[in-house]
DNA sequence: CGATTCATTGACTAGAATCAAATACCGTGG
DNA sequence: CCACGGTATTTGATTCTAGTCAATGAATCG
């Protein structure tokens, strides 16, 4: 049964914490009361799929989603990674523009597009709230867009880790990959060799180690600054 | 003087033309009622610069406006060209998150954003709007994303000029460039030089011709769709 | 018309892609 | 616990695209 006029949308202060786990620093820090349902998905299932109607909006629980698209050669590109607290798959036009697919086993909550817009009509603050995301997922797209025109690799390679680091509120630089090596070099422009080949480098400047080929220590932040700038 | 309940933006029906020059296919394509002030701005001169506080809605009137950031090593990266008709300069956040120039002499329609916020409070579909804008630019970054990540140098430059084609409501594939060689290689992630070469083996393969130095004739388009697939 | 900026062309280099093979990892069943 | 098959990752050799450095040619603006 839901509220007459629910709370759709609630920006997080920053330190809170919820309960599903939302990704501090990831910039879409929100949270979506549970009036819609919490699906479970299996590795590799698809969420949604490029130009399907855009009928939900999505929060990653527990998990994590890719994003991307198909080119007609063959060619992936992921175009985002979402983490728990990450909102995604509103659309503004009529067709998903990516398709979606849970990277592991995930637990994804989902609350039907028509009651988003009915609550942003009546709502101005919601609204804005989708504005806002709106604007967080264009200022991410434009970070990955310089990264991709204007970086090498180790400074995608650079760029990635703190940008999983800050996501996913990394413990003293321990960080757990969630995503495969193709998907990396799918994420970021490159083949699944030069990630390979990159990592290999990386460590053997101490910049980071491997405790495992999921697990990150990243060792010489400023290193990795450097490289991001 | 203000109206008391100014409607501030319009979404255009797509055949219109407005006075000002709207920009066909841009898929920025809105009228803002001549409520702020229409500014000239001459070739190179700044609209606004990165971090500064973002205190105007812009629209290009005539001319064309890049949208750019330089990095600490020099590189320079434009993330958007904007023609007449394409609303630009509005942000969530409290900063600009790049510096915006005229490529050439230029007029700019301009609001301020607390008025457009406040309008925006009151009115829904302005919000909407406001929301419908940011979904807008954040598919152009996404397309363009694609470009950089995924293209070789001749499928990128396809895909600038077919860009530029309907954006520019292109009569019989004539399209004017409003910006120099080493404004279309930082937009496209290249060097001039790559750039020029490009465009050299083009017109050798008969795929456009260059009437003069910015004013191109398409000639095969089914290649450049090839290319651009 | 001359000065300056912009564009093109050429020779060579660097960085990542490609092709190919070896090694490590993981879940399953014996 | 270990062997096995499949998948994921790493490493090596080579190629290719675009970048770099350098010079020439064209266009534009006082």
């Amino acid at each position: 049964m839901l509220h007459a006029d629910p709370v759709l949308l609630r920006r997080e202060a920053e330190p809170t914490q919820s309960f599903y786990g939302p990704a501090p620093g990831s910039g879409l820090r929100f949270s979506l009361v549970p009036m819609g349902a919490c699906i479970p998905f299996a590795r590799n299932a698809e969420i949604y799929a490029e130009d399907e109607p855009p009928e939900y909006l999505y929060m990653v629980a527990k998990g994590a989603v890719r994003s991307y698209k198909l080119l007609s050669d063959g060619r992936r590109q992921i175009e985002a990674f979402y983490l728990p607290g990450d909102l995604f798959g509103i659309e503004a036009g009529d067709k998903h523009r990516f398709s979606a697919e849970a990277i592991s086993g995930s637990t994804v909550w989902v609350v039907k597009r028509s009651v988003v817009d009915r609550v942003a009509q009546r709502d101005s603050a919601v609204a804005r709230e989708l504005w806002m995301l709106a604007a967080q997922h264009l200022a991410r797209a434009q970070d990955h867009l310089l990264l991709l025109a204007r970086h090498k690799a180790h400074e995608r390679i650079a760029a990635f880790l703190l940008e999983m680091a800050k996501r996913s509120g990394d413990a003293e630089g321990e960080v757990e990959l969630p995503m495969a090596r193709q998907d990396i070099a799918d994420y970021l422009g490159l083949t699944i060799e030069t990630v390979s080949r990159t990592f290999t480098e990386m460590v053997h400047a101490a910049t980071f180690s491997l405790r495992s080929t999921r697990r990150v220590l990243l060792r010489d932040r400023a290193a990795l600054a450097r490289l991001n700038a």
